[in-house]
DNA sequence: ACGAACCATTATCAATTGAACAAAGCGAGA
DNA sequence: TCTCGCTTTGTTCAATTGATAATGGTTCGT
């Protein structure tokens, strides 16, 4: 145990430490949670992720649970740089098309964030909770909200409303969700941005058949 | 379901006993494994929602990885019920709307079995190797050769077709896997054998956009 | 140079985990 | 009635968990 090996701080580093072991613990957690779940990932295995030790976890942050909501606030803060302008858009159908375009990159780059909250969205626990309060909430009615404004409309696929949002959604985020499986069957993909371009307006024509181009 | 919840055995049970503790262990794991997750679900919790004791779960089944294989057992039998016909179609396009049908009405009716796959599938462990192997496989080919002969006739929509399959799956079960979320949205919803059909509908012709009925 | 604040490191805690074991209960057949 | 096999029940174990305490070292302000 005592070798270099699991030295957590290079030689060089001299105050690049400071934030640098917030910074490995959040990206060996999001990589940890994303796999197995909040209760699957031990602070050990994070630690020995982020090349720290595992009281480090309880120092920088407070607790496991703290550490998991730094996690989710990194993914949203890189999530909203992936749906930037937000609510310039005079028009619902560019709205609609950028967001999916926005959601389909993001989550081609970072599928963990649909992986955590996969883990958590089966029932409604603290973590949850917390989540949609200060996370998905506002979020998501503004999605619903425009969905609603195409259906007026007449632009939108006859999907039951109540689902139309979380579909959509799956849709999304499940093949990079399980992007595994994808492999399994067809082999390596790759994600050029042409074909995830093409893939986001290949959603939105689905779910917009109005569009008819 | 059982009416006698907290006592593993009612009196008038003589030999209904012998198979009825499997039954409410296995009842009682999914909803477990459902909510938290292999690891997130503890063999006590189990045990007391079966009305049974701890040490019943070694004996009935030989290991907790073995009740979690019997209850996605037990899924799956559940599953191919309401995929019945399977195999008996000529034209693919009848075959897909009875499959995504199937597929709605089982997602209402058994959300855990998404949710349990979707604990499992961020990553490859033991268990989704399983899990692909003795169930996912060979169905999941026969999908995308299906989609594929969708596809040459000019009726899919322009989607990746690395994704399509997955994203299909995504759009039809993420709303059920989703459940709370959306109840916590919109209010509680009703699934009415109409609603499901008319939502199932509409994903056909939102993946299918050839049809153009 | 001195001490204070900060952080890394080791060791250890109580609690919970899955699993194992032994003994008792119980029904059926000889 | 007695015995045998299956099941339940109570207890216990080793391992792992998140968290804390204690110690040591480094950096910076004065």
């Amino acid at each position: 145990m005592g070798s270099s090996r699991d030295r957590p701080i290079a030689d060089e580093s001299r105050d690049a430490n400071d934030a640098d072991v917030r910074r490995q613990l959040i990206d060996a957690a999001t990589v940890e949670f994303a796999r197995n779940g909040f209760a699957g990932a031990s602070t050990r295995a994070i630690a020995v992720r982020a090349g720290a030790h595992q009281p480090q976890i309880n120092y920088h942050f407070s607790s496991k649970e703290a550490l998991w909501r730094a996690v989710v606030d990194d993914l949203f803060t890189q999530l909203s740089s992936f749906l930037e302008p937000e609510g310039t858009f005079e028009d619902p159908v560019d709205e609609f098309r950028q967001w999916v375009l926005g959601l389909v990159l993001f989550s081609a780059e970072r599928p963990e964030l649909s992986r955590l909250i996969m883990h958590e969205a089966a029932s409604y626990n603290d973590r949850m909770n917390w989540l949609v309060d200060s996370h998905v909430g506002p979020y998501l009615e503004r999605r619903v909200r425009v969905w609603s404004s195409l259906k007026d409309r007449g632009l939108t696929e006859a999907i039951v409303d109540e689902f139309a949002y979380f579909a959509l959604i799956g849709a999304i985020t499940i093949p990079f969700c399980l992007m595994p499986h994808v492999e399994r069957v067809h082999g390596p993909v790759d994600y050029d941005r042409a074909t995830l371009e093409r893939h986001a307006e290949g959603l939105v024509r689905a779910f917009l058949p109005g569009l008819d181009s």
